[in-house]
DNA sequence: TCTAAAAATTATCATATGTTAAGGTTCGAA
DNA sequence: TTCGAACCTTAACATATGATAATTTTTAGA
């Protein structure tokens, strides 16, 4: 018995219940079909999600924890591509765009809960419901709505403009993360982001 | 009469109809309630589509030339977001994801042919036809996609490296577009694009 | 609490990019 | 064809980042 955990995945269904119905006002009672073939991951810190190969199509709902998505590149350096904490969707896009064996690897940075559900199952649901089908308009349109913010920060911003603004917006994250990996997901060597905060420092302190 | 204009329309609405039939086995005459609401747009080269600040909810598919999405940053010079060419849809992500006004410039490079819809039509059909949704979705996958696919290289490769692919991908594209908007678009400046090219130069030249 | 491993900082040197300005080239309109 | 504007290239210098390695700090597990 893990009552902790059913406690979860019954906060998460409200969650996502209370969006359905601000979406397209279906009533929390007649979503049964969509969540029964949803389910609870309760994962350790550090513990792979989706490895690189893994041709599954996972779609999670990130209940607690925090999540990172990198890749190895040919020196052997790994790349963060980004993060996801709770209240956030996570995904391999590889396997669910393009139906391919996913390039990136998905581990966990804390120990995280999900809602998991499989893409391919959530497909037929939406071919039989199709009522629900603005949950699936939404979840497209927040992950294209973060990713096109991601880019805008890096065709408009500094390496140390957008760490500023990460830690403005989301200090709560950056402070759990190991710095190493905010500098990957900035684009730059964590040596490099020592650098920038030694900067930021020293301009606070001449006031 | 611009019979030159009704052709390309024919040929737009022949790709789409296509896709869709592709996407979700509807006839080509069965989708007469969706492409009675698209109208052909002819653009001179270098011409505004949508101006900062916009909030109609333009979403448009490209039958010929190129278009480029643009803000000025504070220091006066533009910073490229993408550039979108044929066969690609092009659309204000502020008006149509976020219902705020444009915070960027779309713009032609070259004169422009487009096959345009208004998104909050699109969404009234959408709901009398619900058999059209897997249209909506290819949209958004192929946007996010794209996306993804410029955040990768900007935590993955270097300015040369970006460069490089790109010209490898759509040496089309690169010979058609002024090099500024090139290297904006690379998170670059012109005067860095310059000494990349002779980089490339000299490495060739050395064989 | 103690200790080893991981992470962060710092230093040094090499390299890439930003900025500004000058000169050269290309392109389009008259 | 000509001319001016836009664009591209190059140079010089300042600044930021990358790579490597040594040192310090933090973290996590015994």
């Amino acid at each position: 018995m893990r009552p902790l955990l059913f406690n979860h995945m019954e906060a998460s269904i409200n969650i996502l219940q209370q969006l359905l119905f601000e979406l397209s006002g279906i009533l929390p009672d007649d979503t049964q079909p969509l969540f029964n073939m949803t389910k609870m991951v309760s994962l350790d810190a550090n513990e792979v999600y989706i490895r690189r190969g893994d041709t599954n199509r996972k779609l999670a709902f990130i209940e607690k924890g925090i999540m990172r998505s990198y890749s190895i590149k040919d020196n052997g350096d790994d790349a963060t591509l980004f993060l996801r904490w709770e209240g956030q969707f996570i995904a391999s896009h590889d396997t669910i765009i393009h139906r391919k064996p996913s390039r990136f690897i998905y581990r966990t940075l804390e120990p995280v809960i999900l809602l998991e559900m499989d893409y391919d199952i959530l497909e037929s649901i939406l071919k039989t419901y199709p009522e629900y089908e603005p949950l699936r308009n939404f979840f497209l349109m927040r992950m294209l709505a973060e990713t096109l913010q991601m880019m805008e920060s890096f065709v408009m911003q500094s390496p140390e403009e957008r760490y500023r603004e990460l830690l403005a917006e989301r200090f709560n994250v950056v402070n759990r993360v190991p710095g190493k990996y905010i500098a990957s997901m900035l684009g730059i060597t964590p040596v490099s982001l020592s650098r920038i905060r030694k900067r930021m420092y020293v301009k606070q302190k001449s006031f």
